[in-house]
RNA sequence: GGGCGGUUAGCUCAGUGGGAGAGCGCUUCCUUGACACGGAAGAGGUCAUAAGUUCAAUCCUUAUACCGCCCACCA
């Protein structure tokens, strides 16, 4: 433990390549992603959400991913019970999509396979690529508890699921049912709502006449559908509407076979304004139909298939069976054409429905399904919202959240793939229906229920949302009372993107509240979106995808990190990346790495970490960096603690760069500061590299292991602590006086060309020999011939106002016009202000007083200005 | 159709009811005991537009325009 300094000597190049696979391999080796559940300490827990089995690292985890890997190693430090614990998804339909192709190039079909010799290979085929993403994510220096990984499809979690359907199934508020869904004909498979997207697309829409059956004109409805017509069941119109009254009752021939008369019928869910008023009726393939259907008996019979062909199992289709939806579309507007009914066709844009995964236009369709009752559920969901015990950042998250939850439709759970969590589900041979968790259970359950045990099971699987929902208790061992589950649930923070809110998050605070009892986490952290530098969505297609791994190649882990980190705002939905903000991240890293090889050249060398000198021995810059130090703790801290992760960056990176290294280094060069320079410089290299490794944690244990320092890694050293470190606000004040001085006099000198580099002596007023460093530093900073002054005064601030340039005369004379006028300025306006009786009146007292104080400030600037050019003139 | 976010320097974005900021880019200068992957100085903005509230608006309110996101069964 004691401080022992690294003998070897940092390369004078950062090289992240080389250090940052050693590091993270060190790390795992000991063991420091390791935690075991305590008690006695506060619980810092995050769920990973489980990467797909099919998943690479792309952009996106650098946004959603690095911030966990930040707050995990943040409370860690902070001596939190602190663990991040990770995972897989099986990704059912997307697995399932990879399989199907890989065995179609072999002439293989699931089928042809069968059940188990097709769930042997997809095991298979998880177990070789699913930990890829794993090792990217250790190159991007993720700390997960690696041991404890877990996948949606291992036994534990495995049953878990099964225990939770058969459970919500006793409740009653799983059941099946035969509803219209949203059939994916591409996955072949059906997709919960959430899945779908809207697609905005031109489209058509046809306006087709109905010939009556008595003869008469009929009437006409408006589609984009016409294959439907073909299970057409009826013709609605608005219960009010004048024009089509007398039509109400009677019937009208469908088209284009004639074949069926089918009855206008009067609802109140017709538009009257849409199209021509009247709209075709098909239960069985649109959910607006379907509802009007249930309302007037009607019956619901199918005319396209699982294929989405047009079949006639249900319903004459006559020519058309057997032909592909979009075929028959075309087919049918064709023949209504030669019919002559069609009586009108426009251009028309409106939203088609797609599979989110597959991108097949969605078919609703009438199916035997498993639902799950979303009501019940939700209700406590949207309480745990309202009355605060569940918080999103950004807030307006929440309201979307609360939107989605009170208009919330049943949930379709049930999935036609095969790779996935079969249903729990067994039919007797009469057809009724048996949940258990085991085989051998409903096998009881069918002998002392159904006298017989001959049982066969459903075929479908869960959607993979379902075993997803129960995540944050379900990898802790539920339903098992582990120590794990008793201490880590529920977790602190939940960190996502914004496009599976509905899909996941709320299914986790619905089944965890219902489960466990409460809210699965306090806090939902939705990251922004990761678009590429023109704000286009990164995709393969589009060739703008970016993929970390490169960026890691080029710049290093730690670049990546603060590079994305930066440009995360809190408010802010998207990030427009720029790649240029790893670039200088990587120089950031350069800087910091060059600061430490300084420290450590110091020819006194460093003492044992984190001493510091007696306080009356530091000087004025001292002071100024170690208050600046205890800020930034404050405020990087804070801002963590907020999740604003941009602004926390930016304030370790300022202080860094801009403050320890640009003036605090620099002052340390100056002979008059050497005394304490080793200790002060020392300890805020270590704190601020401490305060850097959540962002950085390669880079920042490389240099904190190579100064002084107590400790093994910097991953358990501890967070830094303001407390320790000395403010003294008077002397940062001075400091920033002298900076204020030394920029003045830096401009002066740019402007005017000097460039040669004489160190004047500057005399010190009589009796304020503590000036003296102030002057010293101001000269070090500034040395380019200053020469001009006073060199008197009774302030400091005075004193420092006293140092000059000196310059050609017409260029002073220029720059002091410039000053003056810029003062000029501002004394009217400050002016103009005070004499404002109501400004005087009104204003907060302190505003009024802080405006007297500037304009005094003004003054005396202005009034130097102009004395200055004024001894110019008379010089003369 | 409904809801929400954004509009500040050439670019990406902070920020605040009272003196417009950063980084990058650009121009110029500088090898000074860590760093040229560096240091220094500078130019550049009527804070989208209009009205309102206020002693005072880039900031609060309303409207408009443009950009974007989410939700939605008008066929």
């Amino acid at each position: 433990m004691s401080g022992t300094t690294n003998s070897e000597e940092l390369a004078p190049v950062y090289d992240p390549k080389a250090l940052e696979r050693r590091i993270y391999a060190r790390w795992e080796e000991r063991g420091y992603f390791h935690e075991e559940p305590d008690p006695a300490r506060p619980a810092y827990v995050i769920c990973m959400p489980p990467p797909n089995v099919t998943g690479r690292a792309h952009l996106g985890h650098g946004s959603t991913y690095t911030p966990m890997d930040v707050m995990t190693r943040y409370h860690r430090m902070l001596g939190d019970n602190a663990v991040w614990l990770p995972g897989l998804d099986h990704a059912a339909i997307a697995t399932e999509a990879v399989l199907l192709k890989e065995m179609a190039r072999e002439g293989l079909t699931r089928e042809a396979l069968g059940r188990p010799a097709y769930l042997e290979r997809a095991w298979a085929w998880a177990r070789t690529y699913g930990g890829t993403i794993d090792a990217q994510f250790a190159t991007l220096g993720f700390g997960p508890d690696w041991a404890r990984k877990r996948f949606t499809m291992d036994d534990g979690l495995s049953a878990a699921v099964r225990k939770v359907f058969v459970q919500l199934y006793r409740e009653g508020l799983i059941y099946r049912g035969k509803r219209l869904v949203n059939w994916d004909p591409k996955g072949q498979t059906t997709v919960s709502d959430a899945e779908v997207d809207h697609v905005e697309r031109e489209a058509t829409l046809w306006h087709v006449r109905y010939p009556g059956q008595d003869g008469g004109e009929g009437i006409v409805v408006a589609t984009t559908r016409p294959e439907t017509i073909l299970a057409d069941v009826a013709i609605a119109v608005h219960p009010q509407d004048e024009r089509y009254r007398a039509l109400i009752g009677t019937k009208v021939l469908v088209p284009p076979l004639r074949e069926r008369a089918i009855p206008v019928i009067a609802d109140e869910a017709v538009d009257r304004g849409f199209g021509t008023g009247a709209v075709k009726v098909t239960p069985a393939h649109d959910a607006t139909d379907y509802e009007i259907g249930l309302r007037h008996g009607l019956p619901a019979p199918s005319v396209i298939d699982l294929q989405a062909r047009i079949t006639d199992a249900e319903i004459g289709a006559g020519p058309y069976a057997g032909l592909d939806r979009f075929e028959a579309r075309s087919r049918i507007v064709e023949d209504l054409r030669v019919a002559g009914l069609l009586a009108a066709q426009e251009a028309y844009r409106h939203a088609v429905s797609v599979s989110e995964r597959t991108g097949d236009v969605i078919e609703p369709l009438l199916s035997e399904q498993w639902f799950c009752r979303m009501t019940p559920l939700a209700k406590p969901a949207l309480d745990a919202y309202r009355e605060g015990r569940l918080r999103f950042v950004p807030e307006r998250h929440g309201r979307t959240y609360e939107a989605w939850l009170e208009n919330i439709r049943d949930w379709n759970v049930s999935r036609q793939v095969w790779w996935g969590h079969q249903i729990p589900a067994w039919y007797t041979p009469d057809g009724s229906i048996v949940v258990a968790e085991t085989e051998e259970e409903a096998r009881a359950i069918a002998l002392r229920d159904h006298g017989g045990a001959e049982l066969v099971r459903d075929t479908d699987t869960l959607d993979t949302w379902f075993s997803s929902g129960i995540w944050p208790f379900s990898i802790l061992g539920w339903p098992q009372h582990s120590t794990e589950l008793a201490c880590w649930y529920p977790s602190q923070v939940l960190m996502t993107g914004g496009d599976i809110i509905f899909l996941w998050v709320a299914r986790m605070v619905m089944l965890g509240i219902h489960f466990m009892g409460e809210v699965p986490f306090p806090d939902v952290f939705v990251a922004p979106t990761v678009f590429d530098a023109q704000g286009r969505k990164m995709s393969k297609s589009l060739g703008n995808a970016i993929d970390p791994m490169d960026l890691v190649e080029r710049y290093g882990a730690d670049a990546f990190r603060i590079g994305i980190l930066r440009q995360m705002r809190i408010e802010s939905q998207e990030i427009r990346f720029h790649e240029s903000r790893c670039d200088e991240a990587r120089k950031f890293a350069n800087k910091i790495w060059n600061a430490v090889r300084y420290a450590l050249a110091l020819a006194e060398g460093l003492p044992a970490p984190l001493v510091l000198p007696e306080n009356a021995r530091l000087t004025i810059a001292d002071r100024w960096i170690l208050t600046r130090l205890h800020d930034t703790i404050v405020e990087f801290s804070r801002l963590l603690d907020g999740y604003d992760f941009g602004n926390a960056t930016e304030s370790i990176v300022r202080f860094f760069w801009y403050e320890l290294c640009d003036w605090y280094l620099e002052a340390t060069k100056e002979p008059g500061n050497a005394a304490t320079r080793a200790s002060v410089l020392s300890f805020a290299l270590n704190n601020a590299l401490r305060l850097l490794h959540p962002i950085a944690p390669f880079v920042s244990e490389e240099l904190w292991l190579a100064l002084p320092h107590d400790g093994a890694t910097i991953m358990t050293a501890t967070w830094p602590d303001p407390l320790e470190v000395p403010v003294d606000r008077d002397a940062a004040a001075l400091f920033a006086m002298v900076q204020a001085t030394v920029e003045r006099l830096r401009n002066e000198r740019a402007e005017n060309g000097i460039a040669d580099r004489v160190r004047a002596a500057i005399g010190v007023p009589a009796g304020k020999a503590d000036w003296r460093g102030l002057a010293d530093l101001v000269l070090h900073f500034a040395w380019g011939n200053p020469a001009q002054g006073d060199r008197s005064g009774d302030t400091p601030a005075e004193f420092l106002a006293g140092f000059a340039v000196r310059a050609d005369p017409a260029a002073h004379a220029a720059r002091l016009h410039k000053e003056a006028a810029r003062l000029r300025g501002e004394v009217a306006r400050a002016e103009k202000n005070l004499a404002n009786p109501q400004f005087v009146a009104k204003a907060a007292e302190d505003v009024v007083a802080k405006e007297r104080e500037k304009l005094q400030g003004y003054r005396t600037e202005l009034a130097r200005a102009e004395s200055a050019l004024a001894a110019m003139k008379e010089h003369r």
